[in-house]
DNA sequence: AATGAATGAGGATTCATTCAT
DNA sequence: CATGAATGAATCCTCATTCAT
């Protein structure tokens, strides 16, 4: 592992510990095993460290979730994909999607502007999905802008409980919540094996990780 | 409003903003309207003023989950007013909230000890009334508890993107936020007016707000 | 003495003897007397204590050499009132001129413009005289441009070798230059005491200062 | 070039534009094309780097001196090459003898007395010229020592404005100093024209310019 | 010869807090 | 009650310099 490899996963770590104005520049130093001047030469500011992890987790999440809704016609395959990808990145990285959820009241204005376009564009994904299910895919829903709320919240939080070390396997995870996500939308199917599949394929493509 | 209040405001307000290492004494000062040194007059430490806020929030909302479960049979109904009750106090109080979500990182360890201690008691009558609903109530999830932590993430969501000034009532809300945890929890039936009524009274007991 | 008198009294005197960029902060507080955090309730920035002390001199500088040369018609005593008052307030205040004079580079661009429009401003006044005075009033030189830098660095340099503890007086010092100014504009006679007198009233007007 | 010279000359253009506290290693390794590393086959220190520009710039100039001084009688003559050498010196290497002029404070003290007792051995040659010529030069002034002062001060000055680009020549420049000099110093002839040759020939010899 | 990597010391500035007034 | 003044400790970051490669 490079240097410049563990200050990031120090970052990371710490950052979604003690949040970014929490952890102190000797934190990172202690933590990535180097002097603090050293940190310098693997990063500009600190803050461009965290717009640094922010980008490239969220670029990975766009990209996925592009990868597993292009070209696929069935809305409801498109959202269970969403789900199940949105719920195994956040549990398997949580500490980089706790960064991007938490910590952007620490960016500055610019950069803040960058990350909230990626993550607009990201829900638009979700928006498409579910309005498409609304209107041909079986969803019935009150209100779908805040049921998309509801939805990403949700599933946003498993980054702040879920633990490998605990009883549910990710696989199981996902689907669970995949489940959760068509009753939500009142779907009369509560399952959909092509969504979890691609959301798999797209999750080893991106991710680089196998369930 | 005395000065006291003013201070605990600002302190909301801009912990809920910038984090509570992002906001400092003077920030503090400046938001309350007074000398960074008055200040001293109406808190103790900064910590003391966080957890604080965050004690006086989690009371709150466990007063109103007893008063809102405490005597009814009813797992289903119980379990509609702690949804409707979790969401209208985050929709109205959205700042306190994130702080008490957001922020514990921020405690010291004994502190942080009584405040998740707080959280576990409130987080109990939701297990009960899910596992209650689980027996004998219709409700039909397997893992029980992941379901459990989907339904408060998504509840506790609504800090996050809830303004007044949108287009959805709170009414309406607290109403499609139950909807969406009885069709997550399976249950058959998708209203319980029961349990809203519960909600809108122990609202207006407990935090003096009506709708 | 307020300590924002020291303060800048230090200023003044490590900026002249240092160089800006040669004086820490920590110097200033022990030179001024308190501690580097004490400082900054009596400064902004560095830097803008550096841009204080060049305005404040170079706003009375101006003040003085307008009220000098005002209303004066005859080229020659303006120019005998210039030379008088800047070789006295350089002698009287080398700290504060060498400053002036040699920490231009360290200011930002913005204040830099400033500083160097007062400089500028200055400066026409002495080409005012020295451009009536070859019209009107017997001085002679080519290139009357380069004179007019020439009697300037001149004139500034008192500050860099001046000390009030040698042999030359103030008064004699004041003299002894207008003389040389005359000389080397060609000006058949070498005196003008109604010019020195100016430039000591003006002295004791705008810098308090008696000789 | 060689590189230590491109080293050389990075430093002497940054040391007289920015100081030398203002002037970082990194700024000097751009400047020069190189890495910060490598900086240092080049050179000792930063201080090193800044005593040996002084010292050759002043050996270089007490050399001039001694050579367009040493074996002339006639003291208007000596004053005359030595002014004109200067200017001739300022004009041609501003930067050099800025950073003579301005970064004494900067050195060490055992360097500084050095460097200082090389200007006082230059100054010396002045201070002769002056002193013989009012013996027997035609001079005269009251305070030789000052005049000499005011004649340094107003020559050094060139380095501070003169550029190459502008209206005034170098031969005129010289010219026009030397004829303000013997004006200061009461000569009844404001020309010299052997003493002017003697500085052209000098600077060819020691500085390799022609002008 | 050249340089990435490394760092202890120090740069300016802000921190939360206390206290005399 | 209110606050200017004060500060030790900490902030992020840059400094000049060394050294292994």
């Amino acid at each position: 592992m490079t240097t410049e490899q563990r200050v990031r996963r120090a970052a990371v770590k710490l950052f979604a510990d003690k949040g970014f104005h929490g952890t102190g520049i000797r934190d990172l130093a202690q933590e990535a095993g180097i002097s603090s001047a050293s940190l310098y030469h693997y990063m500009g500011t600190k803050e461009e460290l965290l717009s640094g992890i922010m980008r490239e987790c969220l670029d990975r999440l766009l990209l996925g979730a592009r990868r597993a809704t292009g070209g696929v016609a069935d809305p409801r395959q498109r959202l269970v994909s969403l789900v199940a990808l949105h719920v195994l990145a956040h549990a398997l990285q949580p500490a980089e999607t706790r960064v991007v959820d938490n910590e952007v009241h620490a960016l500055s204005a610019a950069t803040r502007r960058q990350i909230v376009a990626l993550r607009d564009e990201y829900e638009q994904l979700w928006s498409a999905a579910i309005d498409d299910g609304i209107r041909r895919g079986g969803f019935t829903t009150p209100e779908p802008a805040v049921t998309r709320l509801a939805l990403l919240e949700m599933c946003s939080g498993v980054a702040r409980w879920y633990s490998p070390r605990g009883p549910v396997e990710l696989d199981r995870l996902a689907g669970h919540y995949t489940g959760l996500a068509l009753r939500m939308l009142g779907s009369a199917d509560h399952e959909c094996p092509a969504g979890l599949d691609t959301a798999r394929k797209v999750l080893s493509d991106v991710w680089g990780k196998t369930l």
